[in-house]
DNA sequence: GATGAATGAGTTTTCATTCAT
DNA sequence: AATGAATGAAAACTCATTCAT
């Protein structure tokens, strides 16, 4: 399997630098090669084309994010509390990767519509496990049970995904970590049964 | 002033239709040029670049929505009628031109960052208007007065937006408009005091 | 005859003006149009094309040259002295106007082949005048009767060409006529008999 | 190092046959590139732009120049007889190479003001060369020890230039390396102690 | 005669991808 | 497995010229 070779990883987080350095239109497949220590044809011997550098970018970045939202899903905390430590954990993660926001709230999105469908097919892991603790929010009393699931979903990523990409634009001047009370406070309340 | 002349109004539709035919990246200037009926020489007399067009499509456009917006907080109504009738309008809008919808929630987000900041410039005199109708329902007891007026805004934008742009990733197979009630539902509840 | 009519020497003026300040290729028909106070089209009511233009200005900046030649050989001097005239003459008229000299010695020849063999053509003119000179000198033993007339004739002009470009391109830091005494001298002394 | 990449070289002859067989301006880089046998691409690879394939056949055919020249002034010969070789040598080369020479004598003065100043700094060594004949010459009383250098040698090289240039204008129609003689004795003539 | 809006042909340069070594 | 030289398609923009008014 390719995708356990050192050489893949290193390609991967390249691509990263390399994109958050010199935005999406800019990171050549030359310049990602440099970045990595290879030559540009050993691109190829671990990727398709370039949009697949881009979406395993996304598809390993994202890992962690579910891997924490698992953990937190197995915990026996509140639904609350839960969605409390969601939006924390998104905000932890990309607080603490300048470069990783960057290339998730604004480069990437400068892919065209074909990549976004292929990113959007892998948020859903994500998504899914939101709707859980939204679901189980409903189902133990805590969440307003009358509430259209898919509409909370979106409001929750909505709101944190604008947060997060008015931070990115705003070059990062204010601690992101600090907005999750406020956040969380707010969302809870339009949540609640 | 160029700005009224009819050939100018003729481009910018042009180019709307161009872009969400052919996509951002395809939407070359003959085809716009083509499109609009004139030499591609023509689109220079009026624009100073490719770029000034796609920044001057999303000004025109954007009027409609603040004009909209304005005569909603001229109205008597309470703060969340208002707020209620912006989200109810926000979607009409877009429901109404698929291809607006279309580049203004897929295609324009993948200009680079240059042109999304000037974007964004051009999208604050509509979140102005937003937070004016926030700060009113504060004063007057309707909205919470202790809760924090950008991540209110934020909540209420990026939850329409993740929302409109879910529904053009999904071909408009569902009505929008219809999303709206449950939509302000859950907000008002988040925001009330 | 249009070449009698104000607008035409109004257009060469400005055109000379509008090389000068923005170099051959950044001169265009517009620039020399609005230099000259007129629209674009009016320039086609007076010249055939852009072509014609840059042959015109040399044509009718060529005639100062040719009459000042003609009465400094209609003059009762030695050939010898009358070369030395045709020298400062040549400097005279292009130190006395830093436009026409930029345009002459270095714009222009940034034509093509085509305009350079038709500018060629009226430069005949002042060649075959400073031919008699020479003829004349070595008919009356005042010049060696035994040298190549054209070889003779483009020591004389390379060597004024060469000095006044080298001006030129030296930003015209020191002063052309100051060299006169000096050229004449080095070239009398390779003419004489 | 490109420059001693057999593709450099092959580059730089295919831009001396492109440009002098269609023209300065005509001689689009596709056309260069076809001529040498690569793509389009490839010329970028060892040339900056355009500008510098230009600026870099000059500098190359220079070399000749500067190289036979260097080899005159270290023989025994008497200043007078360095001068006349030199002139000879320009003579040969040009009319050895007619490709080289309508494009060093006409083509690439097309170019503009920014080029030519390029060009005129690599011309400056040869030139250099030419003064030191000259100054020998004025010290070992060949020459006359009185006159002005650098128009001394703006008579020579103007002089041989302007030949050069005529002989090209003239479609070679004639022999280059016979007006040697003439040329040599006036200049000789007039440089004499 | 004068205008100036409209035309549309034409070229440099970039960069993802390949493949011989 | 790794390299990197070579490829060649693709697009924004300029500007001389025209012609309806």
């Amino acid at each position: 399997m390719k995708r356990n070779k050192p050489k893949y990883k290193q390609i991967i987080d390249a691509a990263v630098i390399a994109i958050a350095e010199n935005g999406y239109h800019q990171a050549q497949v030359s310049k990602i090669a440099k970045q990595a220590g290879v030559a540009d044809g050993t691109i190829y011997l671990y990727f398709k084309n370039k949009e697949d550098i881009l979406i395993s970018v996304f598809q390993e970045k994202m890992v962690v994010f579910v891997e924490n939202l698992q953990e937190i899903l197995k915990s026996g905390e509140t639904s609350s509390e839960k969605l409390c430590r969601m939006i924390e954990n998104h905000f932890a993660v990309l607080a603490n990767d300048y470069h990783l926001a960057t290339v998730t709230q604004l480069e990437l999105r400068q892919s065209n519509k074909e990549i976004r469908l292929k990113i959007n097919a892998i948020l859903k892991e994500y998504l899914q496990l939101l709707d859980e603790i939204l679901i189980e929010g409903m189902v133990s009393g805590e969440f307003n049970s009358a509430m259209d699931i898919r509409v909370a979903r979106q409001m929750v990523f909505g709101t944190v995904d604008e947060i997060t990409t008015t931070w990115v634009m705003n070059d990062y001047r204010y601690d992101l970590l600090e907005q999750a009370p406020k956040v969380q406070q707010l969302l809870l309340k339009g949540l609640k049964a």
